[in-house]
DNA sequence: ATAAACCCTGTAGTCGACTACAGGGTCAAG
DNA sequence: CTTGACCCTGTAGTCGACTACAGGGTTTAT
């Protein structure tokens, strides 16, 4: 159950192989030692390590903030603060894209229902028309 | 107020000159003429079509679905069903990636409440505690 | 007449997260 | 002792929507 090699590991968390160096350019993982002619060998922990990832990924974290993430992992005795203030700011983040999103659907929901569809031709149809007028941007009288 | 060289119609819209030369590789857009030096020369529709371009990336639409909607524009006799079909795909995919984006928030928001923060240590942290945890997938009795 | 500002084509770089080679060396089974 | 499956490094390609050159030619203002 030791000494995994990278085609071994890859296929018990279902990645590639080339995913698993990549991850090792980027910094998140390290193979435990070489062999002599210079084949990887992980460790368990990498198989728990390589789901942290993919946990993390999950819950909308880039590579670059899990890196720093399974960091401040390995440093237990810090304070849980970086990791709190990481997860705000990523629900923050997906929430304002929740809100870019909500906007865009509302638009379109709007535009949807008045389209005819089979019923009417391009001409009629006020998705076009929407997109071909400008938009009412009518804020600020606009000096300077 | 006619005879708009690229320079010119790009600074009128706010976009940079090689998105505009961008935008015709990709089938958007295309000057009425050229000189007899090779320089484009845009109509004032250019505009109008532009505009029509960024109206519809706002609402979520890439430039190959923008570039269907502007084909479907341009034949005005047609039916409005493509349009309409198009306009829903994109609300339900629009919807998809909400939904997706509301599940990582209520997970993230859940954990961010039990962290310590300064309170506590990263190996008291519940957040990285998920992360090492099994996810709890007990659905389907994986049979086979 | 000359410099600045513009235009052209064609190619390459950016971001993020991979994925796919090419051109090798290594290891286990028959 | 050879075949095939595996491993190595290093580089390049993918997607989408740009952005940035390089290495030219053209137009405009002085």
């Amino acid at each position: 159950m030791e000494n995994l090699t990278i085609g071994k590991l890859a296929r018990q968390v279902d990645l590639g192989v080339e995913t698993l160096r990549y991850y090792e350019r980027r910094g998140l993982i390290e193979p435990q030692s070489r062999t002599d002619s210079g084949y990887r060998l992980y460790s368990e922990d990498a198989r728990e390590r390589l789901q942290f990832i993919r946990r993390a990924q999950v819950l909308g974290f880039s590579l670059d903030e899990v890196a720093e993430l399974l960091s401040l992992s390995d440093r237990p005795e810090q304070s849980a603060a970086e990791v709190k203030r990481l997860t705000r700011a990523k629900i923050a983040d997906i929430e304002t894209r929740i809100l870019d999103l909500e906007r865009m659907k509302s638009a379109l929901s709007a535009l949807e229902e008045q389209c005819p569809g089979h019923a009417g031709t391009t001409a009629e149809c006020p998705i076009l028309s929407a997109l071909n007028q400008q938009a009412p941007e009518p804020v600020n009288g606009d000096i300077a």
